[in-house]
DNA sequence: TTCTATTTTCAGATTTTCTTGAAATCTTCT
DNA sequence: AGAAGATTTCAAGAAAATCTGAAAATAGAA
């Protein structure tokens, strides 16, 4: 698993990585079951982010506590968003997991299954319902009048924002960074306290430098 | 409740108009579970939007067969949202609720209340797991030095869209519109069927027309 | 203030969602 | 092909979220 054994890793050191994994992991899980996935689908993924580490069933199982079938299906589900990939080993029969390294990638394809769960159905939705009385539509009471009006409101602001988060989140939407630095030229502050924002450890380019 | 009879309103049209009104809030309230709030919340909330008229708690309750304190508890969160308002109506006793018309600065709610619910607290978190070991920030292994360098992408990635949200989706966010316009030159269509859109039934201005 | 209509609260019931674990299936190696 | 190892499936159990209903609190009218 170690190809090269860390510098100077004391056992001080190491428990305070694996705490600060577990806070990570733990509050990725938490914001998991806001998102409606499962606490678990969210954990297995920040488990192989934060560590960037490829892990078998069993490292996953392991480390946090779940059972087999439970990691088994997070993984299939993390396979169809594309935020991790399968890797083989030469030496082991496993199959290991990864994760994507890139955050915008990882963010994009969270945006991208959002809107496909929340967004698509509601157009759909909105669409079928518009549909449901064309023989009145015309020549009809006030009140119905409102409710097509009502309906074609929703239906116009969904799609303003479905057109706005494709743009931005597409496949090929690098357009968030760029649309970042376009638009924030006077940020608005995130409530009271915040740290200072401290010097990042490497120069943050959101490049993709997922491992081959 | 209803000031003035609608001009010729048939049984079979106002079968028609409960049913479709049904449907919107039956959608609403499936996206309501999708979102983290609770299916009955979403739909108080589909109900007095939909049919923009001041209701009091029973005829709520009537209308969505939910109990009494499921009404005053979903009643309670919309005002905390501000997507709805009371109302006192002279000749009553009852409180009365309505929904913000406008569109726009009810999707802003929407937003605000996801962010703050969502984004907000893994940013704590990260700031915090930062924080955790200042001491071995310097001079340690390659590890942590990974791991500092994660935190810090993904709290780079969740600042950033923190700040485009609130940008667009901000209290004064009018920059919705503008930002659609700007960047939607060549929209992205949704997936496959999508009936060719209806003709407003009223010119759509997305223009804040939120009533005294 | 007192009486009464209305709203709020919250412990327990219900519903929904997630997880487990073991049997079944599939893969790889010999 | 057969054996060993790994993964998937899914019914049943556990956990979490939501809802109810009636008691307690609150607010308006007289």
């Amino acid at each position: 698993m170690k190809r090269k054994p860390a510098p100077v890793s004391t056992p001080a050191i190491k428990a305070q990585l694996l705490e600060a994994q577990d806070r990570f992991i733990a509050s990725w899980g938490r914001m998991g079951s806001v998102w409606g996935i499962s606490r678990t689908m969210a954990e297995v993924h920040a488990l192989l982010y934060i560590t960037g580490t490829p892990m078998c069933t069993d490292e996953i199982m392991d480390r946090l506590r779940v059972s087999r079938g439970n990691v088994s299906m997070s993984v299939r589900s993390l396979l169809e968003w594309a935020v991790i990939e399968k890797v083989r080993l030469p030496e082991d029969r496993k199959e290991y997991y990864q994760a994507e390294q890139d955050v915008w990638s990882m963010l994009r394809a969270i945006a991208r299954e959002r809107i496909k769960r929340e967004v698509d159905p509601l157009l759909d939705a909105l669409d079928e319902i518009g549909d449901l009385s064309p023989q009145i539509a015309t020549n009809s009471p006030e009140d119905v009048h409102a409710l097509h009006h009502r309906l074609d409101e929703v239906r116009d602001g969904f799609e303003l924002i479905t057109t706005l988060a494709h743009k931005f989140a597409g496949p090929r939407g690098a357009g968030l960074q760029t649309a970042a630095k376009l638009l924030s030229k006077a940020p608005v502050g995130r409530s009271t306290k915040h740290a200072p924002k401290r010097a990042p450890h490497t120069p943050s380019s959101p490049t993709n430098e997922a491992r081959p």
